[in-house]
DNA sequence: GAACACATGTAAGAAGTTACATGATTAT
DNA sequence: ATAATCATGTAACTTCTTACATGTGTTC
């Protein structure tokens, strides 16, 4: 998803400032599956609000840059809605691990046992993550989403716990 | 996992071209987790190329560009076991499908029911393909990988079977 | 006194995609 | 005849990250 709707869409939830995006996408339960930096967001925020979908209300503040909050327009609504509307293409698969592990095979073996029980540790991290977040969060969607990420976590660990010895001899 | 260590990858399986790297990625064992195009595959090769760490010879065909076919050198062969021994970075969990489910909620919730039946269905033509690729692969390390994959996409498609009806009220 | 949280923003660069350019051969 | 396969490559563009720039207040 491009940064453009992702603000869209975190703005679609209440009013917020670029600041605080950040942090939901770093920290938030929007982690899980988005990503993105000031450096993006910012001019994301300024072209949405140039172009009338989203709105800009300025708060001053003492000994710091005033505080920008953004608002939704009925316009962004719309484009949000359309974005959402026809199918999202489908989601990559793309895996560094995956890709690691299948060359590891013909480059060095050896390192293969060590890319799983690192990834087994990731996974395990993960899921204690998302224990974390899940218990914060109150949202049914954002609640949805932050199971279907246990699941698939775990799933992940299983199978590779499971299958381990295969590929180390 | 950038292209240059893709192509190195590839390349440490055996010999080949430009083009049949193209059909790998798109086609072949390595399409559930990676993706490149021609405008990143051709000029990673040449750059490679220039650095000594994959050969290229030129096969002359009449009625067609000659065929460049590379193979990896004992100094790519260095480099790729390099980019392998220090970890990968953590694969992202970035869907377009969590994302639009998650922001549906507030903009159109009648659409939440398509988003989830189309993710079903894309989950079922993934496990198809991958089953397709799984019957026809001999490598340990890929039959491995396309055995993740599966277990993935099956538990995916269960969790969303199983709780589908928790966002349509 | 060092580091972090707050708060915004820009410039340079990385990394890739898309679309084009070329052109013969083979299958439908 | 129309499309797909084979085969290479480039140029323009998009999109995002990284690192910088600025500055106060608070916590260790």
């Amino acid at each position: 998803m491009d940064i453009r709707t992702l603000c869209l869409g975190i703005l679609s939830l209440g009013d917020t400032t670029g600041y605080d995006i950040k942090k939901m996408v770093a920290e938030g339960a929007f982690s899980f599956f988005s990503e993105a930096s000031y450096g993006s967001i910012y001019p994301a925020l300024t072209k949405l609000t140039d172009e009338g979908l989203i709105d800009c209300r300025t708060e001053t503040q003492e000994s710091r840059p005033d505080k920008k909050i953004y608002s939704l327009t009925q316009a962004g609504r719309k484009a949000l809605e359309a974005s959402l509307t026809h199918a999202p293409k489908p989601d990559r698969n793309r895996s560094e691990f995956l890709a690691a592990l299948l060359f590891a095979e013909a480059v060095s073996p050896e390192r293969i046992e060590d890319l799983i029980a690192e990834r087994i540790d990731h996974h395990h991290a993960q899921i204690g993550m998302l224990e974390t977040l899940l218990a914060k969060e109150s949202g049914k969607a954002a609640r949805f989403v932050l199971q279907y990420g246990i699941v698939m976590q775990e799933a992940a660990k299983r199978f590779l716990e499971e299958n381990r010895t295969d590929l180390g001899a």
